[in-house]
DNA sequence: CTGTTAGCGCCTTCAG
DNA sequence: CTGAAGGCGCTAACAG
C-alpha cells in the first residue's frame, strides 16, 4: 500500500477540482475549461491551474463529468477469446481507431459463450458505453432487447447476421470457406476432409463448416470426411488429434482445411512427425492468416480476413454514428477476405 | 442505429431508478437496496421492483452510484501487448480473480512503451480504479508520481522491480534464462548463442539477456554471440532472419536461446527449412512456454513462468488490499518458473 | 473570458 | 424493513 491509502482513516482524500481552484485562484468552472481543450480561458490562468494541478496530483474524476455532461467516454467491445490472434487484432484496430478521440474501450470475452455475452452485455451497460461492438450475429434474446433498449449505436462484426442489431462490418465465413475450396479443386483436388469444432456455440466456425459442404456440393465432390472435435476454440493440439483420425478413417484423403490456422498448424505439424510429405501426401489449408502460417515449414495456406481492419472500420463506423446525428441508416459493410496460396496445398 | 437513439430530439432518456421506483410504488431507495444483494427488502416489494425493472428494461448506472458510494468497482490493468498470448494469458487469469467480486477489469496494452504506459495510467486513473496491476518495474517518473498520488493498491508482475511502487507478483527473468543455459550446459553443450530485442525498450528482454551472458560467464563459457534484433516484440520471421545472421557469423554453434518461444520457433522452421537438423546440427529454445512449443516438430525446450498463475495471483492480491483495512505491507511475491526440456535440445 | 446556479442518478446517513 | 434529505465531483446553461 502506498502511504496511506484504501479507506484508513486519517487517510487523505484526493484533490477535487474545488482544490485546485481555490489553489489557483479561479473558480471550479474555469478548471473544468482548462482542462479541456476547447472553451477559453486565459494564458494566465491556464498557467496558474496548471501549476496547481501538477501541485497536488490531481486527476479529473470522469464517473463525475460523465454523469453532469451525460457522456461517458466508454466504448464496449466483445470478442470471443482474447487469446486468440485474430480476434485481439480485431480489438488493437478497435483501439488504435479510438486513439485520439477520448473515448476509451471497454473490452470484454466470451469464451464463445452467448451466455457469459449477455452477462458482458449487462455488465457493461451498466458503465453507460456510447457505443457497442459484437462479434458475430447471435445472442440471447436478452441481450438483444438490452441491446435495443440501451438506443446506443451497435456494430456487429466478423460475420453478417440475418437479423442485424444495427450496423455490421464483417464477412461471410461461409463464404470464404467456400472460396477456399474452390481454389484448391481448381489445383486438381477431389477428395476434401475438415477439421472443426462442434457446431453449436462457435457460430462462425459452423459457417465455415457449412461452406465447406456447400462448396463441394457444388463441385459434386463427396462431402463425408468431417471431424467435429470438441468445443472451441479448437487447440493446435486437436488438430493433430483430429488428423490423426481424419486419415485413419479416410485414408486416401487428398487435402484437409480446418477451421483455423490453429488446428490446421496442429495438424500440420503432426504429418511431419509422422514422416508424411506436405502437401505431396497430404495437403493442409487453415483459415485466418495467423502469423504462424507464414511461418512453418512448410508455410501454410490460408484465408486472410482482415481481423484489423475489421477492428478499424467498426469502430470508425460506430464514432461517427456516435458522434453523428444519430440518423445513420442500419447499414451493413462487407471486409475483404483473400486466399494465400502457399506451399502446404 | 436502434429505435431512436444518439442524441435526436424525442429521444427517450433512459430510465432511472425513480422511474422503477414510482412504477413499484416504493421509494428510489428500496429500489437501490432491492438491486444489490445485501440490505433488506421485504419479497413483496423485491417481486414488484424486479417486474419494474423487467418491463422498462432498466440497467443501473454505476457512474452516479460510485459517485456516490466513492467506489467504482473498476480495477486497471496494463500489459506491454495484447497479441501476445503470455500477456493475454496474464490478462484472462486476472479476469478470473475478478470474477464474482463485482470488479471490472479496465483493460489497456502499452506496445513496450513507458511514454504510452504513462499515457494509459493517466487516463485509466481518471475513471478511479480501486487498485491496478502493472506489467514490469519500469514506468516514467511522471507515471510513478500519478499511482503514489493515488493512492490506492498497486501490482507490478512479471518482473522483481529493484524499487517497487507496491506489491509485487513475479520472477526474475534473468535467474529464469540462467537457470535455461545451465540446464542446457549440463547437457553438454558449450557454444550458446542467443536471438533478443534491443535492450533500450523491453526491460523483461533486456534481463533475459543479461541473465544468459552472467550464465555462461559463470561456466566459463563464451558469451560473445548474441544478435540483436529491432524493437520488441520480436517476430517469429525476425527470429527466422536472426537465426540465419547468427549461423553465418558464428557457424560452430550448437545451441541457440531465444528470448521468447514466438523468435524461437521461427528460428526452428528457418532451420528445418534449411535442411538443418534439430537438435542434431543446432539446437533451439524458447522462453514462455507458449502453445506453439508443444506442437511444434520437434516439439520446443522451454521454460514455462506460469503466465496466467501469474495473472491471478495478482488480481488475487490486489483484491486483498482493496477489501483489506488498507494497512497490508509491501510484499514481494515470487512465481515460480521451471525448464521443460522437449525434443529442440 | 469568467462565475453562479442547478442538477446529473445514485447511495450514505439518519429517522422512522 | 422503508423513506427523506443531502451530497458525491463535475459540467450545462446562463449571466455577466
Amino acid at each position: 500500500m502506498i502511504k496511506s491509502a484504501g479507506s484508513k482513516p486519517g487517510e487523505i482524500p484526493a484533490p477535487t477540482m474545488a482544490d485546485v481552484a481555490r489553489k489557483a485562484g479561479v473558480s471550479a468552472m474555469t478548471v473544468s475549461r482548462a482542462l479541456r481543450q476547447n472553451s477559453y480561458v486565459s494564458e494566465e490562468a491556464r498557467e496558474r491551474i496548471m501549476a496547481a494541478v501538477n501541485d497536488l496530483g490531481y486527476v479529473l474524476d470522469q464517473a463525475a463529468g460523465s454523469l453532469s455532461s451525460r457522456k461517458t467516454g466508454f466504448v464496449a467491445a466483445i470478442i470471443p477469446s482474447i487469446n486468440n490472434s485474430n480476434f485481439s487484432d480485431t480489438a488493437r484496430g478497435i483501439t488504435d481507431a479510438l486513439e485520439n478521440t477520448g473515448l476509451q474501450l471497454l473490452l470484454g470475452y466470451t469464451d464463445y459463450s452467448v451466455e457469459r455475452e449477455e452477462k458482458l452485455i449487462e455488465s457493461m451497460l451498466r458503465r453507460r458505453p456510447e457505443g457497442i461492438i459484437l462479434t458475430g450475429g447471435a445472442h440471447t434474446a436478452r441481450a438483444r432487447r438490452m441491446l435495443e433498449k440501451a438506443a446506443i449505436p451497435v456494430v456487429e462484426t466478423w460475420d453478417i447476421p440475418t437479423n442485424p442489431v444495427d450496423q455490421v462490418v464483417g464477412f461471410s465465413n461461409g463464404e470464404a470457406m467456400a472460396l477456399l475450396v474452390r481454389t484448391l479443386a481448381a489445383k486438381g483436388y477431389t477428395r476434401f476432409g475438415y477439421i472443426g469444432g462442434t457446431t453449436s456455440r462457435d457460430t462462425r466456425g459452423s459457417q465455415r463448416r457449412a461452406g465447406f459442404v456447400r462448396a463441394l456440393e457444388e463441385l459434386g465432390l463427396p462431402t463425408g470426411r468431417v471431424i467435429s472435435f470438441g468445443v472451441p476454440p479448437i487447440s493446435m493440439e486437436q488438430g493433430a488429434q483430429a488428423i490423426v483420425s481424419l486419415l485413419d478413417r479416410w485414408p486416401d484423403t487428398q487435402v484437409v482445411l480446418c477451421v483455423s490456422d490453429l488446428s490446421a498448424f496442429g495438424a500440420l505439424m503432426e504429418c511431419r512427425r509422422r514422416g508424411l510429405r506436405v502437401p505431396e501426401d497430404i495437403a493442409i489449408a487453415g483459415f485466418g492468416d495467423y502469423e504462424i502460417s507464414a511461418c512453418s515449414h512448410p508455410r501454410m495456406t490460408t484465408i486472410n480476413v482482415g481481423c484489423y481492419d475489421i477492428g478499424q472500420l467498426a469502430a470508425t463506423k460506430l464514432i461517427e454514428a456516435i458522434q453523428g446525428e444519430g440518423g445513420t441508416a442500419e447499414e451493413i459493410t462487407l471486409t475483404g477476405y483473400r486466399v494465400i496460396e502457399r506451399e502446404s496445398t
